[in-house]
DNA sequence: CGACACAGTGAGAACCTTCTCACTGATTGC
DNA sequence: GCAATCAGTGAGAAGGTTCTCACTGTGTCG
C-alpha cells in the first residue's frame, strides 16, 4: 500500500488513519493509491495495537424469544450510534454453552459484554473477566454472587405483585400461577417483597405473587403453583392439567411471554369463558395481546428500553475504563487487605407496569 | 507470557496453540504460567495471521421482527455448531446504515457474510466485497444485478398464488392486497409468475396475487392493491381505509406478518365478521395467529430453516475459499475477455406453504 | 547570523500471535 | 564409527496497523 502510494507507512498510515500532519501532496497520492487498490483498513491490526475493537458482546438465552429480540434490537440501536459492533450468542440456558461464548468473545477482545446470566453457575464464568475488568452489564437477571457488576431490571415483584392485587380486588381468591420457578416455591415463601428483585425473572415473579396473596391474608396452595417448563405446548399442557384438577380455579397469572401464550391457548381449548369463568393476566406485551379475545390483560415491560438502558450503562463505563485505564487489575494474590478499586456497582430498575384490559373481571357468581 | 514460564515464545506457542511438538516438562511449565497469569489467547493477533477470524456478518432489517429474530437465531445455532460467532447488524431498510455496517464488518475482517440486501441499491455497497472474494449469501431478498452470488429465499410468488388461489376457489372475486409494494404495480402486472421470485418478497407476492387473478380472468384492481408503510399502525389505517371505500370488498391476502397484525386489527375495529363478512389471509404463521379468533389461515414460511440454510451456505463457501484461497481475486480492470473464475452461484428456494384454517370461507350470499 | 519553532517525513518499535528454519543432542541403522 | 533420523527447542520473520522519535528543511525572531 505505502508503496504503491510513493510514501511511508508512516505517512500512509497518516492519511488513512486520520491522525499527525500531511501535505496536501502525499495526501493526495495516498488516496489515489487507495482508491486503486480498493484499500480497507485492517480492523484486527488497529484493534490490536490500540487495545480496543469497538464491539460489544451480548448473550442471552434465546434472540428468538420476543423479549430478547426487542432488547437486543435496542442494544443493536445504541451501540450502532456509538460506532461500535455488536457479537451475539444464545445460550440457551445452557451454562457450558453460555461459558463457551463468554470464552471466545473475551479472547475476540471485546470491550465490554451484556449477558443475561443463565444462573447463579454463571458467577464462575463471569469472575475472570470481572477481575480483569472488563466492563460486563448483567440484563434482565442479577446475579446475587457478584455485585460488583451492574445491572439492569425490571421491577418484576412489584409488577407481579400489582397484577395479583388486581385480581384479589376482583374478588378472587383461587389464584393460580404458571411458572418456570415454581419447583423453588418452598425457598420463595420466605423472600421478601423487597428482596424478590434480587432472584431471576420468574422467581422473583413469583415472589410478588407470594406477597399480594398474603398481604391479603390468603394462604398460598402450592397446588395452585403450577410449574412449567419454558415452551407453549407444555404450559398449555400446564395449565389444561390445572384446570381439571382444581375447576375451583378463577384465575390465572403467567410469569412470561411464552407461558402466556400456552396458557391462553389452554383456556381456549378447556371452553371455559373468559373473563367470565377465569381471569387470566399475561406477562410482556406481546402485540397479539389486543388481537385476541378478550383482550389480555397484561404486565408491560419495557423491555426495548431494558436493551437500550443496559447499552447505554456499557457503553458509559467503556468510556470510563478508556479514560482511567489503570483498573486493569488481574488481581495477583496479593494480602493486602483493602480493595481499592470501589467500582460502585449500578443496579438500575426500570419499571413495568399492568395494562387493564378484558381478560380480568369479577369472579363469577356461586 | 512465555518469559514466566521459562521457555521461549515458540515452545509457549506450542504448548497454548496446540501445534508441534513440546516436552511435557516444558508443557506443564507453559500450561502452569498461563493458570496462573490467567492467560487468554489473542484472538485478534492470531486473526490476524491466519488470515481468519471465524466470525461471520449478518445484516438484517430488523432483529425486532419475528421474522428475522428466527432466522438469526438459525443462523446463530448453524454458526456456533461451527465454531463461529456472529457480528450483527440492522438496517431499518437504509442503504447508508447497510453501507456502513458492511464497511465495518469488511473491516473487522469477518469470514463471510449473510445480508437480507435493502434493495437494488445494495448492489454497490456488495460490490467491492464480491470482487474480493469475500463470501456473501443473500438471505430472503434476491439482487437480480448480483447473480455471482448465493441466494436462499422463500417461494414467495406461489405461495401467494396459492393464498389468493383458495380465496378464489371459495368464490371471491374481490379480493384486495395489502403490500409494501403496491406503487410497483404497474410495473410488477408485466412480471411472469416464474420471474416473481427475483423480486424482493413484498413484489414477489405481489406477484403472485396478479398470477392467481390473471388466471381465473380476473382483471387487477388497483384500488384494491392497498400500500401501506411497514407498520401495524399504518396497515391497519390503510385497511380500515379499504373497507370504508371499497365495501364489496370480502377477501384481503396480508403479505407480511406486520402487515397482517394491521389488517386483523382493522378488521376487528371495522366491525366486520371474519370469515363470514371477510375472509383474510395472512403471511407468516406467527405464534399467535391460532389465539385468535378465528384461527388465522397463513402462509408458513419456514423461516428457522431459511436461517439455517443460508448459515450452511455461507459456511460452507468459507471452507471451500480456505483450501483453495487462489480466487483472491481482486479484479484489475484487465481487459481479458472471459472470467477464469466460474463460482456458480447457487439459488436455494423453500418452500412455504398454505395453512388453511378458520379466517377464510365462502363468499357472503348476496 | 545563530537559535528556535515548526511542518512534514521516514525509520522502526510495539501489539501478540503463528510458523518456518536452524540448531542441539540423542538415538538408530549399517 | 559415521551418517541419518528425530524430538525438542529458540531465534526471528510476518501479519497491518499506530505511534514515538529523530531528522530535514523552511521560516521567524532577536
Amino acid at each position: 500500500m505505502a508503496g504503491v502510494a510513493g510514501v511511508s507507512t508512516a505517512t500512509a498510515g497518516r492519511v488513512l488513519g486520520g491522525y499527525g500532519k500531511v501535505s496536501e501532496t502525499s495526501r493526495r497520492k495516498v488516496e489515489e493509491a487507495a482508491q486503486r487498490l480498493g484499500y480497507r483498513a485492517n480492523g484486527l491490526a488497529r484493534s490490536l495495537i490500540q487495545g480496543s475493537t469497538e464491539t460489544i458482546g451480548v448473550i442471552v438465552t434465546d434472540v428468538g424469544n420476543s423479549f430478547f429480540a426487542s432488547a437486543v434490537r435496542a442494544i443493536a440501536d445504541e451501540v450502532r450510534a456509538a460506532g461500535y459492533e455488536m457479537l451475539l450468542a444464545n445460550t440457551d440456558a445452557d451454562p457450558q454453552t453460555e461459558q463457551r461464548a463468554l470464552r471466545m468473545m473475551w479472547e475476540k477482545r471485546v470491550d465490554g459484554v451484556i449477558i443475561a446470566p443463565q444462573g447463579s453457575g454463571s458467577v464462575g464464568h463471569l469472575r475472570p473477566l470481572v477481575d480483569d475488568g472488563l466492563p460486563i452489564v448483567l440484563l434482565d437477571r442479577p446475579l446475587a454472587t457478584l455485585p460488583e457488576v451492574d445491572q439492569v431490571i425490571i421491577n418484576n415483584t412489584s409488577c407481579a405483585r400489582s397484577a395479583v392485587n388486581h385480581l384479589i380486588e376482583l374478588g378472587h381468591r383461587h389464584i393460580a400461577v404458571i411458572s418456570e420457578a415454581a419447583h423453588d416455591f418452598p425457598r420463595l415463601r420466605s423472600v421478601t417483597l423487597a428482596g424478590g428483585d434480587a432472584e431471576r425473572p420468574s422467581a422473583a415473579r413469583l415472589v410478588g405473587y407470594l406477597a399480594a396473596l398474603r398481604r391479603a391474608g390468603i394462604d398460598a396452595d402450592e397446588d395452585l403453583v403450577v410449574h412449567s417448563p419454558y415452551n407453549r405446548a407444555a404450559a398449555e399442557r400446564a395449565v389444561l392439567g390445572l384446570l381439571r384438577r382444581r375447576p375451583e380455579v378463577t384465575a390465572i397469572f403467567c410469569t412470561d411471554n411464552v407461558l402466556t401464550s400456552g396458557a391462553v391457548a389452554a383456556i381456549q381449548r378447556s371452553g371455559r369463558r373468559c373473563p367470565d369463568d377465569l381471569s387470566v393476566i399475561g406477562f410482556d406485551d406481546q402485540d397479539w395481546t389486543t388481537l385476541v379475545r378478550p383482550q389480555l390483560t397484561v404486565v408491560r415491560q419495557p423491555r426495548y428500553e431494558l436493551g437500550s438502558a443496559a447499552a447505554h450503562r456499557l457503553l458509559q463505563r467503556i468510556e470510563e475504563r478508556r479514560s482511567a485505564p489503570n483498573n486493569r487489575s488481574r488481581a495477583e494474590n496479593t494480602a493486602s487487605g483493602d480493595a481499592p478499586k470501589i467500582q460502585e456497582a449500578q443496579r438500575l430498575v426500570l419499571r413495568g407496569r399492568l395494562i387493564k384490559r378484558a381478560s380480568t373481571g369479577p369472579i363469577p357468581p356461586g
